[in-house]
DNA sequence: GAGTTTGAAACT
DNA sequence: CAGTTTCAAACTC
């Protein structure tokens, strides 16, 4: 397993210390972060959830990068090309401990025993990997670096200590157990203290419990691999009520399955040999030193067998639909630059995901040398279109290491993953990684949607899935699902062929030598894998310069060339109406250019705003657009009504002002009604002519002018309103001449809208201000006939407070209103106008 | 599995 | 920038 790479490839591995150290050594925070409690909240959720398979997060663990920037390509350029990889339990070797680990899992006490385990595990880990710290160079500034500070991440630790499993040159001992003698093993149980998952009194334990592990056989080690891995295949720790093992232990777990299935893909070729040598059955684990490169580490090494399916895991799905069914907590994207958001959540955990920004961004800055950034975004977001995990419907992601500049690494967490595990040793042979797929699916599709329907209601307006894309999600993954259950392995198999079987893409490229972007594996920052069918593959580690040239080339020409495809696309709308519970709330998130689908109608996967779970937008050239999650002319009308929202937010706004402009004159109006007081009401002309050359109150006289004798002022009123609602009229008419009763039962049952109910609310309150304004204009047999004598404050006293009333003022309003609505800030002006205020 | 359709990417 | 070609995925049979 010995190759040229190996130098480079255990350099990664060797930084951990320090930056680990920093991080880890500042987990406090960690401890307190909204991050640890807010999984602690949804920890009922999320145990379960595991199946899902974090599509977009791909993972706790960054993969590498296989761009990195030029510095840390430098360092490791040997390391980020490649696909992940790891050494990998086997279902089959799963199986075979059942019996051991059986005991521990069985157990509620197992969590404890999980956690004890973990750290015990963790503390070997970090030794070996001290120890080869010794012999490797730190390289500042290396991706390692930036790896080890994210390996503050317990998962991390195991993924060394994975390596360190399969190695026989790595010597454990059970003062590893009990001390730390390096600052980076105390700072990692620190982190696994911090998050709940081992508790200081069960250091002791961890020797106690993990005996085999105090030896150097790596069988041994292996062994207790198993035992933990048997713990999560029971599912106890995701079952487990406990708060003894918080939900981070889930997402170790689930790292760690992940990370094993993605080990088992590349670790053997990352570690020790160029991709194309890895043998179809990746080394055990045992066969020698693991290192795992950039921030992806395995959490534990479990054999070897890992079957070729399992590889699949390790790639990033390409595709977009499931990495938005991600779970919300599962998942920790790394980013290290605005400019490549690596991974996806499901939309519907972006609450939660959300909240889990400040901790992991927290975690994230707390060095500065980790250039990797804990993002969490909502689905596709930052998203390059094809790096997405999509097949995998929910819970699961896939993590592969990014051909990006900017992108250091992600994390791959899926909560899920135990269900996975445990799958997975009941099957054995090829068709695991398919059923193990098939099964998360499964088992994923009804926690994820029941998860997805709670976290829909908690979701800010600007991240809630839509319905459409619920229930598409619903039906989309229910199918898959029962294809999947229903399917033999090798059916499995044929019907993800263009998938890894975990879900993962895997290109079919011919011509292209998987150099283009027609290419998904290269298009997404990825390496090809050894399932992908494409032929004359150049995008493999041992063609790294090729790679990275020809990508710098692309980017050079085109920027964005690599930029995620899917982007959070935030309206004003969106900031403006989040407090409306959403109402407006378009999609979150947008194809960066828009599709340009002709006959798809953008219902296909052909499009890629479909694919990717996002609504078409004006900036989509598509045709007869029907993208379930939002037609771009759904888009357009949305923004119309946003807009128009405003305008009448703005336009209230200026009413308002213009009205209390009219209170300021009151004295005018009184004036002009003392004059129409007159006994005889035929002065109103002449009122309006002695309005003291006020023009302004000349006009609204002579707007008002035909209200000089009984009844007119109503009339015209109405007529005013009616000129924008003939229901104006028919209230006229009904209400004996009463513009304010009578409310139509056909346009009050039209509102019944929030959207309508605002909207009414508003014309109310133009109403009421328009009334306010006739109130100055009374004619005799108006309404407000009786309050002639008080014209002023009294009368508008009388009209909005006295029984005759306001409320049912308001209803008649309301009635009134709702066909004024349509252009509101239109009729607004109008009465503006016609006030000529 | 082969062939067709589709739309993005690449090319001109 | 627009039109065309190439390409590989998605889809259909």
């Amino acid at each position: 397993m010995d190759s040229p790479k190996t130098t480079t490839i255990t350099t990664a591995t060797t930084t951990i210390p320090a930056a680990a150290t920093v991080s880890l050594s500042d987990s406090p925070p960690v401890q307190e972060s909204p991050f640890s409690n807010f999984i602690s909240k949804i920890s009922p959720i999320k145990p379960v959830k595991a199946a899902h398979v974090a599509q977009g997060l791909l993972g706790i663990n960054s993969p590498p990068l296989v761009f990195t920037s030029p510095r840390a390509i430098s360092d490791r350029q040997t390391n980020f090309l490649r696909r992940f990889q790891c050494p990998q339990i086997s279902g089959p070797e799963i199986s075979k401990n059942d019996g051991r680990s059986k005991n521990s899992a069985d157990d509620p006490r197992d969590l404890r025993k999980c956690s004890t385990y973990l750290k015990s595990r963790l503390i070997v880990d970090v030794q070996k990997r001290n120890n080869i710290n010794n012999s490797e160079q730190h390289q500042p500034g290396s991706f390692s670096g930036c790896v080890d500070e994210y390996l503050s991440d317990p998962v991390d630790v195991d993924c060394a200590d994975s390596v360190n499993l399969v190695s026989p040159n790595v010597k454990r001992s059970d003062d590893a157990h009990q001390s730390s003698e390096s600052n980076l093993t105390n700072s990692k149980i620190a982190i696994l203290e911090s998050d709940g998952i081992i508790d200081m009194g069960t250091k002791g334990d961890a020797s106690k419990d993990m005996p085999e592990q105090d030896g150097e056989d790596p069988k041994e080690q292996s062994t207790s691999e198993t035992k933990r891995e048997k713990i999560e295949e029971e599912g106890n720790i995701v079952e487990q009520p406990s708060h003894v093992c918080p939900s981070f232990v889930s997402d170790l777990l689930v790292d760690h399955a992940f990370r094993q299935q993605q080990c088992d893909t590349s670790g053997a070729q990352l570690l020790h040999e160029p991709f194309q040598a890895a043998p179809p059955h990746v080394d055990d684990g045992e066969d020698g030193e693991t290192v795992l490169n950039g921030p992806v580490q395995l959490i534990t090494h479990h054999g070897s067998e890992v079957s070729q399916l399992q590889r699949g895991l390790s790639r990033r799905c390409l595709q977009f639909e499931e990495a938005q069914q991600k779970t919300p907590m599962d998942g920790t994207y790394s980013l290290d630059s605005a400019t490549n958001l690596i991974g996806s959540i499901s939309s519907s955990s972006n609450t939660e995901l959300e909240i889990l920004d400040s901790s992991q961004l927290e975690l994230a800055s707390s060095s500065s040398k980790n250039q990797t950034m804990f993002v969490s975004k909502s689905s596709g977001f930052g998203l390059h279109l094809n790096s997405v995990v999509n097949t995998l419907p929910i819970g699961c992601s896939a993590s592969e290491p990014i051909m990006s500049h900017h992108s250091v690494g992600y994390k791959i967490s899926c909560s899920k993953l135990p269900n996975l595990v445990e799958r997975v040793s009941s099957t054995a042979g090829d068709g695991v990684l398919q059923t193990m797929v098939s099964n998360a699916t499964g088992s994923a599709i009804s926690e994820s949607l029941r998860t997805k329907e709670t976290l829909y209601n908690l979701q800010p307006p600007g991240h809630q899935v839509t319905l459409h894309n619920k229930r598409r999600f619903s039906s989309e993954h229910a199918e898959n699902f029962e294809e999947f259950n229903q399917s033999s392995p090798k059916e499995k198999r044929k019907k993800v062929s263009s998938t890894d079987g975990d879900g993962c893409k895997r290109c079919n490229c011919k011509k292209t030598r998987c150099l283009k972007r027609y290419c998904d594996c290269f298009a997404a920052g990825i390496y090809c894998a050894e399932t992908c069918a494409c032929q004359g593959c150049f995008n493999r580690p041992e063609y790294e310069d090729t790679v990275l040239d020809t990508r710098q080339q692309k980017e050079s020409h085109n920027p964005l060339a690599f930029a995620p495809k899917i982007v959070q696309h935030v309206t004003e709308f969106h900031a403006i109406n989040v407090e409306d519970a959403g109402l407006f709330m378009p999609s979150t998130g947008r194809h960066k250019t828009g599709c340009n689908c002709k006959r798809s109608m953008c219902v296909k996967k052909y499009c890629e705003c479909y694919q990717a779970n996002v609504g078409c937008y004006n900036a989509c050239r598509c045709e007869g657009c029907k993208n379930i999650h939002g037609r771009k002319e759904e888009y357009g009308m949305t923004e119309e009504i946003v807009s128009n929202r405003a305008n009448e937010e703005r336009l209230e706004s200026m009413a308002d002002r213009k009205f209390k402009m009219i209170a300021n004159n009151k004295f005018l109006h009184a004036e002009l009604y003392d004059h129409s007081m007159l006994p005889s009401y035929s002065k109103s002309t002449s009122s309006s002519s002695n309005s003291h050359g006020n023009d302004k109150l000349h006009k609204t006289s002579k707007t008002l002018d035909v209200v000089s004798r009984s009844q007119e002022l109503d009339y015209s009123i109405i007529e005013t309103m009616g000129q924008f609602s003939p229901q104006f009229d028919e209230l006229a008419d009904s209400s004996d001449h009463t513009p304010l009763r009578n409310p139509s039962p056909i346009t009050m049952a039209s509102s019944s809208s929030k959207m309508r109910d605002t909207a009414i609310i508003s014309q109310l309150r133009l109403l009421e201000k328009w009334i306010e304004v006739c109130a100055f204009f009374p004619s005799p047999h108006s309404l407000y006939r009786s309050h002639r004598s008080h014209p002023t404050e009294k009368l508008k006293k009388q009209i909005f407070v006295s029984d005759v009333g306001y409320t049912s003022c308001k209803e008649s309003t309301n009635a009134a209103m709702i066909n004024f609505v349509p252009g509101s800030d239109t009729n607004l002006m109008f009465l503006i106008d016609k006030l000529d205020i």
